[in-house]
DNA sequence: ACGGTTTTGACAACCGTTTTCATTCTGGCG
DNA sequence: CGCCAGAATGAAAACGGTTGTCAAAACCGT
């Protein structure tokens, strides 16, 4: 079994940014494989139940995943142009987000944090044209 | 005109944490006014559009607003229980996020931080029960 | 090969949000 | 005062992403 949940990972493991459930079926489709798009929103949830991929939300309420090469606590920095993401840790943000928790005496401190931004490559298309 | 808007902002004034938007049109359905969830989604839009109230999505795709009363840039410390919400300044989250994207290159730098937690009264309780 | 279980995927249901469009309000002007 | 243009309003329909349903297909140990 899990056939389609690894071509899943598959695609997530070779793609450089978040990409959306949609895309991805997209992707599988276009690849020739034969899926149902139910079967790619289950398998995104077993990897995310499982730790496997990152989740989150874009702000027009679209479901993006990334497969994640580090395996604890870690940030991203995306390019909000093409969407390539780099994956950054940050020590003071940790000691920070626990510090303010702290301060105001909330337990139990959770954060997210996503840095975005212009990248080189972006940033000199734009400047070009 | 004594818009809706100003009504919807109302509600969000006297609000503690974030609210989503049918949760603010049932409050105002619930307090007589004669609303359409239409314009309570348009209000909210503008409102947002002015930079009057800050919008983030929920995990579940759902798009929540709150009124922020400081003017300038800030973060939340929300309760995850009872969803009291703090405003804290974190000079040294807005430093690592700059640091960080001008390290890879990255120009035109933001960012967007949450942190989560359980505040005092909650965590009172739920040690109690 | 054979039942029982799991996985699959077409399709419909859901839910929050957005758009449409006809109606109502508002304010200026003759 | 009456009228019209433009903006605001809201009911209902459309939309888009996600989730649930359920029958058919794949898989498994026997």
């Amino acid at each position: 079994m899990t056939n389609r949940r690894d071509a899943v990972r598959e695609i997530l493991a070779h793609s450089e940014g978040f990409r959306s459930a949609q895309d991805i079926y997209a992707e599988m489709r276009a690849h020739g494989a034969k899926i149902g798009l139910t079967t790619v929103y289950r398998a995104l949830q077993a990897l995310a139940d499982a730790g496997h991929i990152d989740v989150l939300r874009t702000d027009d309420g679209e479901s993006v995943y990334r497969a994640c090469v580090t395996g604890g606590h870690h940030h991203h920095l995306v390019c909000r142009r093409c969407g390539r993401t780099v994956e950054v840790a940050g020590p003071a943000v940790e000691r920070w987000a626990d510090a303010v928790g702290a301060e105001h005496g909330f337990t139990a401190i959770t954060h997210t944090v996503e840095v975005f931004g212009t990248c080189p490559s972006c940033s000199a298309v734009a400047s070009a044209s």
